[in-house]
DNA sequence: CCTGGAGTTGTCCTA
DNA sequence: TTAGGACAACTCCAG
């Protein structure tokens, strides 16, 4: 049996490939609601899921079994009445799987059961990473470089097995367990808000290959400047691919690697676009080693100091900014492209973060829970490790005085405004030097761009200036009462 | 064991 | 107009 999780691919699977080349497989998925708790799947993750899912089960002849439940009890209902011996399955790395995944390993170990765990979403393993001490890593770049880097080299992507044959003809009604097809799983909403997500990715293993090869050609040259700007197509957009598994880092790594240039005269500056980009999976392998190491990583402040942090509690700002409607252009732009397309490029993620948190102080747990529910590339390693680098609090985290200023990132990195005009259209006739601060356009241009603050777009939801002021001094005060 | 330099992503003020 | 320094505190690590 093999049990697909965060492994939804065919190729560089280890998982599969060892199980397919000891014996005949049963691929099966199940859809655990019961164990993830307070980490449920958002909303967007489940769209996700329904179509690489439905990709997955094509590459398996339609062979892929659908249940719903609790793993523990399914796995060994399975085992028992289909005399199954082997289970196999790549390990996930959320405190709750490990737990929940190591259970499972005692109880099938006690039917007589050989569960076999591989590595297939990571490039090094969180516990196989440590300073000289055997303490993890708190800073990336002795991580990175030290830790990761000088100690082994990733993995090469194995092909995809040569032989693979299914258990023929599983017959479940002599189970106790309701069968499933796809749809029964009910991951898709009750109306059909999804589209927006279908219609702007391509989901599945192929779309993740066909995502790599135009981020090799188009993407990567050009990496290092070029990722941050958001109206340009400079980076990668694997995120999504990646936490499904429906592509593997192993490939990723070394498919860039491989276009290393050594006989071009831009070769300094390719490999320095390669660098930047692979450090970038390297920042993915640290949130992981984080959240292994640091289990409360999605719930407490990595720096305790910021326990007493006075975060805001207000509903109307909170909403202000989940829906778009700040004020602020640039940051509503970047809230409005997750709602429209689960995705949001990473300059403005880091934009749209310090403005709830340090302009608005608001708690980064209301501004990870929002991702967490609305990207499709939701993961529990990133988006907690992120938002509590943002906020601060976190491992090598930005320091408490880098708080961003929505007005100067929009003209530095949207300088020509594409990116906010697609997703502000309302404010899409003012002129680029009133684009990220319309309230200080004179009125005959407001007039002109056919713009009325506070009717057309929102007036700004707070003060620059005394905003920024406020969070410097509540981080001082937490600075000197620890 | 101690010391000192360096460390993803910024902004603001002053000279 | 622009460059440089200030804005903490702490971890890691080479020497």
């Amino acid at each position: 049996m093999c049990w697909f999780r965060q492994d939804l691919r065919i190729k560089d699977n280890i998982a599969l490939n060892t199980a397919a080349s000891d014996s005949i497989v049963l691929p099966i998925y199940i859809l655990d609601e019961i164990n993830p708790e307070r980490f449920k799947m958002g909303q967007a993750s489940r769209v996700w899921l329904h179509y690489s899912l439905k990709q997955l089960n094509k590459e398996l002849n339609g062979k892929l079994l659908f249940f719903k439940g609790n793993p523990e009890l399914i796995l060994a209902e399975l085992s028992e009445k289909l005399n199954i011996s082997e289970i196999y399955w790549n390990r996930c790395y959320e405190p709750w799987r490990i737990k929940r995944d190591s259970k499972i390993k005692e109880k099938l170990s006690n039917m007589g059961i050989k569960a076999h765990s591989s590595n297939g979403s990571l490039l090094w393993e969180p516990w196989e990473v440590a300073k000289a001490d055997g303490t993890p890593y708190r800073v990336f770049t002795p991580f990175y470089r030290k830790g990761c880097l000088n100690a082994t080299l990733p993995r090469k992507p194995i092909a995809r097995p040569k032989d693979l044959n299914f258990i023929p003809d599983t017959d479940l009604t002599i189970t106790n367990l309701p069968t499933y097809n796809l749809d029964d799983l009910n991951l898709l909403p009750e109306w059909g808000w999804d589209k927006k997500i279908k219609d702007n990715w391509d989901i599945g293993e192929q779309a993740a290959k066909n995502r790599l090869n135009s981020f090799l050609k188009e993407g990567i040259n050009g990496y290092k400047d070029g990722r941050n700007f958001p109206s340009q197509a400079y980076v990668s957009r694997l995120s999504a691919y990646l936490h499904w598994g429906e592509i593997s880092p192993n490939t990723i790594w070394h498919a860039v690697q491989g276009s290393i240039i050594t006989n071009n005269q831009n070769h300094g500056i390719q490999n320095k676009n390669i660098d930047t980009f692979l450090s970038e999976i390297g920042w993915r392998e640290f949130s992981h080693s984080l959240l292994y190491h640091f289990p409360d990583l999605p719930t407490k402040n990595l720096q305790s100091k910021f326990d007493t942090f006075p975060w805001q509690e207000n509903q109307r700002d909170l909403e202000a900014w989940q829906s778009g409607s700040t004020g602020y252009p640039i940051v509503d732009a970047g809230m409005r492209e997750l709602w429209q397309t689960g995705y949001m490029h990473n300059r403005v993620r880091m934009i749209v973060g310090s403005f709830l948190v340090k302009n608005l102080m608001i708690h980064w747990h209301c501004g990870e829970s929002w991702f967490w529910d609305t990207l499709v590339d939701a993961d529990l390693a990133n988006n907690s490790a992120s938002w509590q680098w943002i906020a601060g609090c976190g491992a090598d985290a930005a320091p408490y005085f880098r708080i961003f200023n929505p007005i100067t990132q929009g003209k530095r990195f949207d300088p020509n405004g594409s990116y906010t005009r697609q997703y502000v259209p309302e404010l899409s006739a003012l002129p680029d030097k009133y684009l990220f601060a319309p309230w200080e356009a004179p009125d005959i241009i407001l007039e002109e761009a056919g713009v009325e603050l506070g009717k057309h777009y929102p007036k700004p939801i707070c003060d620059l200036k005394l905003s920024r002021e406020r969070a410097l001094k509540a981080f001082s005060e937490i600075k000197v009462n620890p």
